[in-house]
DNA sequence: CACGACAGTTGTGAAATAGAACCCTGGCCG
DNA sequence: CGGCCAGGGTTCTATTTCACAACTGTCGTG
């Protein structure tokens, strides 16, 4: 399967990764949640090749994750920012970056400290459920079929119990 | 830049990216988290190459997202199970298929619900606060350095002043 | 009018990937 | 007891992508 098959499945996760789910469009996004916008100051904080940067922020645009405006005419210069569909994705970023302050920190500890206007504290990310507000893990969780499901390759065996795992230990 | 390298950054969010940071290791996580376990059911549901996904697999458990348990003797054979690193990292893929939900389905709607079992609803995965539970949207977010910081280069221009913007516009 | 800032484009060689084919272990089947 | 099958890989090659360096072009300024 290639890169742009995965745009096709009828699987949220595919469509997204199709999207940002490389390393160059995380990363661009990573500085864009931290004011970065132009191209050279992409180019100097990533240390990536420019072709690549030109190429991961002309896919973001045209997914309209980010969106170029101009800040100057004369000549005329351009920056990227995020739109509404890229401010959404703050909660992956955040996912991604408290699975690293807490799995992959150093002795030292996380290199940086969130902190929380509205409520004045150092916090750290939490999955919620949006009904009950309390904290999901994935045990408390059963997936099903939604409207967009076209087929069943992307339910686990539990909620396809019509293709039982064929062990051929002893039986069968 | 390479892929190692970027492990070695004081970034959380680069070291994430440099253990699940490709299109596969995601998508073999999404699967994981759908109960798949077996070499041959993550290489059929994923159209993968089996060296990439040996490849992947092993360094998955090279970081410990996943290990290698066996289910049988004569032969023997093992199943990939998520540790606890692992299921960690279920608020980002629930980040990300939630993104997808919003932004990429389309017009038929969703193709999975997520029914959280304690509370009984449907619901959506919510980003909150740790310590007031409300949402949290990245305009409600500062970010100043951490003990594990070794220097300001990932910092916004918003939290290191000492750098501030040159435009080189009119004034300046 | 040379120089520097910004924002790219064009090359070229090095690395990663896709896809198919092959290998190994050990049951099971006739 | 020879062949077949399943599970879980490894080897091989052609293609794609990437990294890195150099070059282009527009202005505005000294």
């Amino acid at each position: 399967m290639q890169w742009r098959e995965l745009g096709d499945q009828p699987c949220s996760f595919s469509r997204t990764l199709a999207v940002i789910g490389d390393r160059w469009s995380l990363m661009i996004l990573r500085d864009c949640f931290m004011k970065v916008r132009r191209f050279d100051e992409f180019h100097d904080r990533l240390g990536i090749g420019r072709p690549i940067l030109t190429d991961r922020l002309k896919k973001l645009v045209d997914n309209f994750v980010l969106t170029k405006v101009a800040y100057q005419q004369h000549p005329i210069r351009h920056e990227y920012r995020l739109t509404q569909k890229g401010l959404d994705l703050y909660p992956v970023v955040m996912a991604i970056v408290h699975w690293g302050d807490v799995h992959m920190a150093d002795r030292k500890g996380r290199p940086l400290l969130h902190h929380h206007l509205t409520c004045g504290h150092d916090f750290d990310p939490v999955l919620a459920c949006s009904e009950c507000r309390a904290e999901v893990g994935p045990r408390e969780v059963t997936i099903r079929p939604g409207p967009g499901a076209r087929n069943a390759v992307h339910l686990p065996p539990a909620a396809a119990p019509a293709a039982p795992r064929r062990r051929r230990v002893k039986a069968a």
